[in-house]
DNA sequence: TATCAGATTGAGAATCAATCTCAAAATAGA
DNA sequence: TCTATTTTGAGATTGATTCTCAATCTGATA
């Protein structure tokens, strides 16, 4: 495979690995690790499931690696709805994404759109400075469509199925 | 008290109570006291603050209430940073903002801007139903300016100051 | 290559948030 | 008042994340 995707994850990748060896930090196997599932996924993951993926890396270093990529701005935090959270990376080109929950199955797609970004870097707000900002939309995927004109109280929601992670 | 803010709250008290009678819900003393709770925040407030600040109503009553009025559509779900995530009304207008998130103190400031709503209702998506969006914009609030020319890593992190709700 | 200070790790305990259970209590309407 | 139904809350449970700390690994230097 070698799709435009592919090579942002390489370009991912290798910034990734230069920031962190500036940073000063060393080079492990557990940490190498997950930093290259990071730059595998096309979407959010969650913490969990990355140390489920990963044998041989401890739940510890899991989180702790996220949360020093997240220091160095490489990876992001994305809500998931239902409380979950996930983390994708960021890509040095500034080029990025946000997305879209359905509020019903869980599942999460991404999607770009150019007129928000420019709404977004026009705002402007007495002393805050902003760093990075975060979108969610929140409704139905075209799978989950017409609700069913069943019962009153919540329409069989999401259980654990987070990140099925479809490409738009 | 009376600013207009007040005159809100009020507005979607009554609202909410219309709703929950239409819904078939019985009128019981401790939802109505987390619902009143809610009337009264400006922003958002996390469901374990509110449990501590309600004395005499159960945790499960708490979270079982905020279900309740998120599937009626009288609250929407917010997150705070830090994996945190709050509550907070939903104006029966339409009327709504969006927030600043400070990744130094984790304050949280609400903002809202006509031309980054436009934005976002322009955006469609193949199949998806849009329903609701959030937009957290993460940097540094005034308080907080100029980063210490410290340490590398970490910036003496947010702890558990969460929701400090100022409002702009 | 040997050495060492400092970085890194992981198993398991601890913490914290959220959900579930179910018998007892409260409510609305006849 | 009576009854069917809704609602409640204490406590157990689940699930995610953080913490601890001794053992291990790394990179730079001698």
């Amino acid at each position: 495979m070698s799709t435009p995707a592919r090579k942002e994850a390489a370009d991912w990748l290798t910034h990734a690995e230069l920031k962190i060896h500036d940073a000063g930090l060393h080079r492990s196997t557990p940490r190498q690790k997950v930093i290259d599932l990071l730059a595998d996924q096309d979407c959010a993951i969650t913490a969990l499931e990355m140390d489920q993926r990963l044998s041989g890396v401890g739940r510890a270093t899991v989180y702790r690696a996220i949360e020093q990529l997240e220091d160095l701005g490489l990876v992001q935090k994305v809500d998931l709805g239902k409380g979950a959270q996930g983390f994708e990376k960021i890509d040095p080109s500034g080029h990025h994404h946000h997305h879209l929950v359905c509020e019903h199955c869980g599942r999460v797609q991404s999607f770009e759109d150019e007129r928000l970004e420019k709404a977004i870097h026009r705002i402007h707000r007495r002393g805050f400075t902003v760093e990075s900002h975060e979108i969610t939309l929140r409704g139905r995927c075209s799978d989950c469509a017409r609700p069913e004109p069943m019962s009153v109280s919540r329409p069989a929601p999401t259980g654990s199925r987070i990140n099925a992670g479809a490409r738009l």
